[in-house]
DNA sequence: ATGGCCGAGATCCTCGGA
């Protein structure tokens, strides 16, 4: 089974980036974010006729999550914790598979910055409720894939250059050590598993010619619980979409399940 | 040495992103 994450920046504009997506590395899961519509006006029939369902936890203008998948996800959980500003930036759902079910969550976490503004509190605060929602989740459910933009870069092999990026929320200690305190509840950050020390990222802006002169990041993640670590075939980075014309900054990062 | 973008939604600019 292959899973797939993806910052869309907007489904409405992307749509034909997506469905090309779709045809060619036919998922059977796409956890979308920043779709950045409401559900009202989400392209469900374009996915429809492709074979997927959608899943939508919608927003005007900003954020908003999804996943598109063959099969059926049930549980939906829009409100995993409460978040104060009501933004659409989580969707749970459950994956019965033959012999277990596994607890998907598609996350799209604050951005942070700039650090000294309420955005970066928002974002802390954001993490530390993830966190706490999390470990309650984790002594009912053995089988857990966070998947989403984490808007954390882990380390500094991670991003480009790291120096830039000392006093950015993505990268700020106090940020990268939620992410640590997050993975320590028993997950793997599933690329850094698979990938000791190779450099690759999942986001270029698009400013400033970052895609041609590989000016990325990290960003983008799946944790998998520890129960599942032997389910785990492969881990890849696909950056064909962000080649695209009108791509989005950000690229696929897809997990191959047993 | 510097600056370089993009999407949404309400107007021809602002906000947010990272």
């Amino acid at each position: 089974m292959l899973l797939a994450s993806w910052n869309v920046n907007s489904v409405r504009a992307r749509i034909d980036n997506i469905l090309g997506y779709l045809d060619s590395s036919r998922p059977d899961i796409l956890m979308m974010q920043e779709i950045k519509t409401e559900e009202k006006n989400f392209p469900y029939n374009e996915f429809k006729n492709v074979g997927y369902n959608s899943f939508v936890s919608g927003q005007k203008s900003y954020n908003g999550v999804a996943f598109l998948s063959k099969k059926k996800i049930e549980n939906i959980n829009l409100k995993f914790f409460n978040d104060k500003l009501n933004q659409a930036r989580i969707i749970v759902g459950d994956l019965k598979l033959k012999t277990k079910t596994i607890k998907l969550i598609n996350i799209y976490v604050p951005n942070g910055n700039p650090i000294e503004t309420d955005k970066y509190i928002y974002k802390k605060n954001w993490l530390e409720l993830l966190i706490k929602q999390i470990e309650k989740t984790k002594k009912d459910y053995g089988n857990i894939i966070i998947g989403g933009d984490f808007n954390i870069i882990p380390d500094e092999i991670d991003v480009y250059n790291h120096k830039m990026y000392l006093n950015d929320a993505l990268f700020k200690l106090e940020i990268r050590k939620k992410l640590r305190e997050l993975i320590n509840l028993g997950f793997y950050d599933i690329y850094r598993y698979f990938n000791n020390d190779k450099q690759e990222y999942t986001f270029w802006d698009y400013q400033a010619g970052s895609w041609q002169k590989n000016n990325g990041m990290r960003i983008d993640h799946f944790l998998i619980s520890n129960n599942l670590i032997d389910n785990i075939k492969s881990v890849n980075i696909n950056k064909k979409p962000r080649s695209k014309i009108k791509p989005s900054d950000h690229t696929p990062i897809e997990c191959e399940v047993n």
